[in-house]
DNA sequence: GTGAAAGCGCTAACAA
DNA sequence: TTGTTAGCGCTTTCAC
């Protein structure tokens, strides 16, 4: 494997006129700039990246930590982030924190050994210390920690939930049962907000065994929704998002319970797969790929030195499909 | 930012003696070793990865070229890569080609540059001079290329595929339809052989009518049935994948077609969602974490200098769910 | 067991 | 415009 010193051998020039014809082309002449690139290509040199990241303390990698990378939803999160960081000629480094704090710990420290340069979380399961705010450079998106004083991308959980929930009182639904997320994560503190301000705008009354908690996955929705279904009589169902409400629709259907005719369901994310379900899931629609990018433009500004936004939202839409109904009398 | 020089002037030890402490403390008495551990501890050192690996020209990073990170199929894969690059210290540098080869040999390139020690391609879309056996330390997992002077992970391709039309065949079907994949893949040659084995055996002819060409995508099976459908007269299908076998089934409910009544369908994956459909999908399992896994294995057994397997397969397993049924006369 | 010194391959002042 | 020089922060002989 060649070096730079090779090359600057081979061209007559130094190591200097080496780095310069590569970096900045226009301060050198033609004729050397013409010289090095003709040894470059004959030697087949490639600048070992490592010695230039340790030269200039920056590594162009950010890690993004992801609570699973095999969600979709989050997959598709990271392909925008993919995106715009290869614009930008940032590599990523992907974390799967399987939903552990001492996993996303390990992925931000790669920070502190400058391995990368920046974060991204799809997780609020960080450690600790991070939240104190720490000053690493650090973007969160989706989820959030109420007052953390981080650049932040996301929805808004509270009012996009509320127009789902708007819907289903307006085509007629009174009973509407929740699938929640876990409670402690503020997202979902948010979404079930949303829920009672529709109902409170419309002076019904909340009731609490309306809800189960899931824990996102497909089959959390699944038992969730049997729990539910025993103690509340509902003809609609509102769920956090879209895998949970596919396993509700599930288990629904092995009770007999007919969708939408006897139960209308709305979900939430729009995974390819609302699409696809048969009746397909009327949902509210997050941009997942454009929460992405937003949220590595927004790293790659404060890797530049830049004041970021505290705080973006990105607007969400509710996707109406044929799960739901008006509510036969 | 504290340096290893920093903490060697406050434990009163060389630069040297700190690096041992950390790399090698069974080379350094007891009590330095503690004197540098409490400076570490005190000035919150962490050590410069960059430099270690400048230094030791190796930087314990692989990349992961995968054609599609938002498919289930590989996020699964890369989950698997994952543990086990975790396992053994390395880390995962996502390298989402897009189906591109200029993003693949992009990503290859930093092995060149020593930003990564080596490959794990999930795709076989890569650039022509690799395929002539460049000394990259790669392997391919899934796909690959014939004659290929590479270790590989993957399965049985024909096998599989024969074993599922067994399957259909065994059932009672003679009139089976085919949605593949691109033919210019090789492993989508090998199902079609598969398939082709299997009704050989039985003496059926094989028609060419039975055939139509997807591209993996949900949408391409949709759209590859409708036009099947009205060349071929078919009481069961199979799709070389999951997600065209879901487009498949949509296609066919539209179109008033009874799953599994009037047709059987039968898939290749077996993704999260073919459990959840409705019916269940019955499908070829492909054991995604643990051909991840052994990729990853056989790269670090590469990479450490062993000699590893050229070729490893995967057994599969073919998975009876609702979705198929013996024909009504 | 420990320290001095060399150097991984590159970039960026500073001179010329 | 180009070369010289001095490191970036670490590991690793090689002496002691």
């Amino acid at each position: 494997m060649p070096t730079i010193k090779d090359v600057a051998k081979m061209a007559g020039v130094s190591t200097a006129t080496v780095s310069r014809a590569m970096m900045n082309p226009e301060k050198v002449s033609e004729k050397t700039r013409l010289k090095v690139e003709a040894a470059v290509a004959e030697c087949g040199f490639s600048p070992n990246v490592i010695a230039r990241n340790l030269r200039r303390s920056e590594s162009k990698t950010i890690v993004v930590i992801v609570p699973d990378i095999s969600n979709m939803f989050f997959a598709n999160i990271v392909r925008g982030i993919q995106k715009v960081a290869l614009a930008n000629a940032y590599k990523v480094l992907l974390g799967d924190s399987i939903h552990t704090v001492e996993q996303a710990k390990a992925y931000m420290d790669l920070v502190r050994s400058k391995q990368a340069d920046g974060i991204i979380s799809l997780t609020a399961e960080l450690p600790a210390e991070v939240r104190q705010g720490s000053e690493l450079p650090l973007v969160m998106a989706c989820e959030y920690f109420a007052g953390f004083p981080v650049p932040t991308v996301r929805i808004d959980n509270r009012g996009s939930a509320s127009r789902a929930v708007d819907y289903l009182l307006d085509i007629g639904h009174r009973q509407i049962g929740c699938i929640t997320g876990p409670m402690e994560n503020p997202i979902c503190v948010d979404r079930k907000a949303g829920y009672q301000d529709s109902l409170q705008k419309m002076n019904i009354a909340v009731d609490e065994q309306a809800f189960e908690d899931g824990d996102f996955s497909f089959h959390s929705g699944y038992s969730a929704f049997r729990r539910l279904q025993q103690h509340f009589n509902m003809t609609a169902l509102f769920c956090f998002n879209d895998m949970m409400a596919l396993g509700a629709m599930k288990a629904a259907i092995e009770l007999g319970i007919k969708v939408p005719q006897q139960l209308s369901i709305v979900g939430f994310d729009d995974l390819l797969f609302a699409e696809y379900t048969d009746p397909g899931l009327t949902t509210v629609r997050q941009p997942q790929e454009e929460i992405g990018i937003t949220a590595a433009n927004t790293l790659v500004k404060v890797l530049q030195g830049g004041k970021a936004n505290q705080d973006t939202i990105i607007p969400t839409q509710l996707l109406v499909r044929g799960s739901c109904v008006s509510p036969s009398k």
